[in-house]
DNA sequence: TGTACATCAGTGAACGCGCGTTCACTGATGTAC
DNA sequence: TGTACATCAGTGAACGCGCGTTCACTGATGTAC
């Protein structure tokens, strides 16, 4: 069973932060230990300080992953849409839907993990990714907002990115009440005015 | 040393409960342990028992505690400001503070345990606890709504706890770098445009 | 191409530690007379 | 009011358990000839 191929190594690595990934804005980065990481990549947990160096390395890793993958799919939102006003009210739909709200694991990490990396101490890799990845998505939010002076653009795209992600946290925590509904549809009747 | 007065022993579960309200705030129901809440308040572990049923029943009645205060103090702004505008501004200016970002303890439970609290199971206690705190905080923001039709006040309130909360929780994440206070002064300038 | 051997990815037991919770115990409090 | 005794708030050792991390080991992989 031991001393796989190389490529296989790589493979399994690249699934360990995978699956990290999804779990750790599903629970948390304390709400998972490394060993059931390793078991639900398929491993046992002794191999994983040959792939990272620390629990804490692989948090900052599998963040930016994550903020990757929601990167990825808001820029081909905004590919598909015809302009910028389309543009938004796609992401803001996307952002505010049941789906979304059920699915944390798969869902916007600035969401997922603001408060866990909140709580996390200033010297630990995971806050300057989280950092690098939310201004990664606050560029895309003030490349579709409507034509103004850039930082009028990214204030406004600041301020909409707080509303998503309040709202999105908010509608988890009143998951199963009425509430939690509530705030999606409220917080889409103020984003999308129009719609 | 044992056996304290009752009225003594009354007085250790209110501090109990007010440090607990605390420290979960700051560090999450996970992240601090009962003994860590006993010995600030001054106690042994041993005895915890003895005032609560288990950490789950504390949580959800520091969670209680927590927003019985910040609903007391979003009250007396409210009460000492001359008109409906002026509140808002007043409840808004607060939350969107570094004072308030710098002192999560002392803070809004909403940004503080939102993220905590959906991921706790639907059966434990802390989940009703935090879904009434929050539907007090909305009315209170309802109430000061600018006049219209009852469910549309209703529905910028849930916008607007939503937009605050996500606000103050991302500038938390972010601490220590400008994109933190830009946040905060982004979101104030979208939920004040006049000021 | 075939053989001998060094490498090293993954295993699973073990490390020290802290967790939530239990419990026998202590001795001041509170009560019955 | 004073005395005898039951109560019970708080103590600290102990419980079983899971945590992050380490390490001796295994045996297929990869390499040197």
């Amino acid at each position: 069973m031991p001393r796989v191929s190389k490529a296989e190594a790589e493979k399994n690595r690249a699934i360990i932060e995978q699956v990290s990934s999804r779990l750790f804005r599903e629970q948390g980065f304390h709400g998972i230990s490394v060993a059931d990481l390793m078991g639900a990549a398929g491993l046992t947990h002794g191999g994983f300080y040959g792939h990272f160096e620390s629990k804490d390395a692989l948090a900052a890793i599998a963040c930016t992953r994550a903020f990757e993958e929601s990167e990825a799919r808001w820029r081909k939102r905004v590919g598909e849409a015809p302009d910028h006003a389309t543009a938004l009210s796609s992401l803001i739909d996307g952002y505010l839907s049941a789906r979304n709200r059920n699915n944390a694991g798969a869902g916007c990490p600035v969401a997922a993990l603001a408060n866990d990396v909140a709580r996390e101490s200033d010297d630990k890799p995971v806050r300057a990714a989280f950092h690098q990845g939310l201004e990664a998505l606050v560029d895309i939010l003030t490349d579709v907002q409507p034509d103004a002076a850039a930082d009028a653009r990214r204030s406004a795209a600041l301020a909409q990115m707080a509303t998503l992600a309040g709202a999105l946290i908010l509608s988890r925590a009143t998951q199963g009440t009425p509430l939690s509904n509530e705030i999606l549809a409220a917080t889409r009747a103020r984003l999308l005015p129009e719609g």
